[in-house]
DNA sequence: ACGAGGATGCTCT
DNA sequence: GAGCATCCTCGTC
C-alpha cells in the first residue's frame, strides 16, 4: 500500500489510524488531512535539493518516519512513500481523536483543538524527533489501515511559499 | 469566525 | 544570517 505514487498513498492514508502506545499511555487518531510531497520533483519538498542530515529517514524504505522540528518549536511527522532511495513522503496534518483523547487534553495543555494540525497531531501523540527514522508497521508510532468514508476535497498546501498551484492537500471532509 | 503578530531554534547557504 | 511543511493569544467583526 505504502510503495504506491505519493498521491495515491495519500489519499488511501486518509480513514486510516495513527496509534502510540508508551507505557499505559495509549492514543490513536483517524487521518484526516495529508499533504503529498515529491522529492526532486517539487520544490516546497525537503528533500527537493537532495539529501541532507536532517531529511535522511526519507530516502529510507516506504513506511519509515520522517519527523522534522518545524519553526524551532513544534514536530511535524510524515510518513514516507515509494520505493527506497525516492524521498518521496506524505505529512500528517491532523486528524480526529479515537482513542486516548484524555491523554491528549493532557499534553496538549488545553481541551480543544487536539489534533487538527501537523504540531498539535504530533504533540497529542507524543511523537517527537526521537521518532524519526522508525517504522509504521513495528515501530513505536503504528500505522493502521482503515476505510474512508466520506469526499475528498483536494486544495493548495499550506504554509508554503513555493508551487502553490499544485493541489497535493488531500481533506476528508467529515459530514458530523 | 477570522486575521495579525510574536515566539522559537534548527537547517542549510 | 535568512528562512521556515506552525501555534497561540489577543484584537476585531
Amino acid at each position: 500500500m505504502l510503495d504506491g505514487s505519493v498521491f495515491d498513498v495519500a489519499e488511501a492514508l486518509l480513514g486510516c489510524r495513527i496509534a502510540t502506545a508508551f507505557g499505559t499511555l495509549r492514543t490513536e487518531v483517524v487521518i484526516t488531512e495529508v499533504e503529498a510531497y515529491a522529492g526532486a520533483d517539487d520544490p516546497a519538498s525537503h528533500s527537493y535539493r537532495g539529501r541532507t542530515p536532517r531529511n535522511t529517514a526519507m530516502f529510507a524504505s516506504p513506511g519509515t518516519l520522517y519527523v522534522y522540528r518545524s519553526y524551532g518549536i513544534h514536530w511535524c511527522m510524515n510518513v514516507v512513500v515509494g520505493e527506497e532511495g525516492l524521498p518521496h513522503a506524505v505529512l500528517l496534518r491532523g486528524g480526529t481523536p479515537f482513542v486516548g483523547s484524555e491523554t491528549m487534553v493532557d499534553r496538549r495543555g488545553r481541551a480543544d483543538h487536539l489534533t487538527d494540525g501537523p504540531g498539535k497531531l504530533c504533540q497529542a501523540l507524543g511523537v517527537t524527533g526521537d521518532h524519526d527514522g522508525s517504522s509504521v508497521i513495528d515501530g513505536p508510532v503504528r500505522l493502521i489501515p482503515g476505510e474512508k468514508q466520506g469526499m475528498i476535497a483536494r486544495t493548495s498546501r499550506i504554509g508554503i511559499s513555493v508551487a502553490q498551484d499544485r493541489l497535493w492537500r488531500y481533506v476528508l471532509e467529515d459530514g458530523l
